[in-house]
DNA sequence: ACAAATCTTTACTTTTTAATCAAGATTGGG
DNA sequence: CCCAATCTTGATTAAAAAGTAAAGATTTGT
């Protein structure tokens, strides 16, 4: 259970974005730089984010990228869900392997684990913005840390009863 | 961020062995049968479990695997870890590149949300027994559904203030 | 209209992860 | 002691993910 690649830098790519300031914006090269990857690389992230409505993009000279809206309304699963593993999303396939062997055996005890657990993580991360990972409002690891505590005590609220 | 297919059949040898009775074991094949995997790769994962200590294997006729602990002693976030990505995890690099690269732009903001993920998500684990995935006792779900609904508390509380 | 800058899109290559194979080692039974 | 069943381990192959390359399309400025 790890996020891949393509999430964390297309995430990463956006945030660079959330930084600018009123009609600013930045070219692929300056993104691929500020990141660190290749010009290629950058390309094809911001074309899934632009896809997916997250960025506008502008062509020719003087063009660029910018946020499509408001770093405060970019909720992290959103990006997160786009930024998944590309094709197996469009196609909505998923874990169809999955499913099929857990009807086969009735109900195998497991799915309930994966299900619950894509459902956690995507709580978490619906629970945090674009903004919030910007500038001074940087209240990421606070909330993520109140998340934790109330898990501990909802663990030993249903351990315990 | 998703659970890896050595993850999930992992997880799933390991439920199969926490049905048997006292004195019951699977051999490979008996494994690979029941998760429509192949011999082959059920003997890697059952390798993976046995040096990680989660089950003993015995060799010759009759032999077979079996826990080495009881089933309710076994919390799921050990097992993820140990599945995990096999090598990276022991040779203790983990995501280096990206850790490299927020130490360069001093801080990144990104870092806090991936540790922070990852620590939701092991937190949620550590919560699970491979007991509370078979038979009767199948407390998942509710688990689970407890959680989410905590952290939503959560995240009403720290966006409300 | 032309040229330069920039995004877009598809195809390809590399790397990583997953799965398989094959030879070795250990145990139990006759 | 030898054979068959079983786990162990490293090498090999296959599949998936990540990254790259190259040709195309659009816009701006001259």
């Amino acid at each position: 259970m790890k996020i891949s690649a393509q999430e964390e830098y297309g995430l990463r790519c956006l945030v660079q974005l959330a930084t600018l300031h009123d009609n600013e914006s930045l070219t692929l090269s300056q993104i691929a730089e500020r990141e660190g990857i290749s010009v290629a690389n950058a390309g094809k992230l911001m074309w899934l984010l632009n896809k997916a409505g997250f960025v506008s993009a502008t062509r020719g000279t003087k063009g660029g990228y910018t946020l499509a809206r408001t770093a405060s309304e970019v909720y992290l699963n959103e990006v997160i869900k786009i930024l998944e593993a590309d094709e197996i999303n469009n196609h909505c396939e998923g874990y169809k392997g999955v499913l099929e062997m857990c009807i086969h055996n009735g109900d195998c005890g497991i799915r309930p684990v994966i299900v619950g657990l894509h459902q956690i993580v995507n709580e978490a991360l619906s629970n945090i913005t674009l903004a919030q990972l910007v500038g001074e409002e940087r209240k990421v690891t606070e909330t993520f840390q109140q998340i934790q505590r109330l898990e501990k005590r909802a663990a030993k609220q249903i351990l315990g009863s």
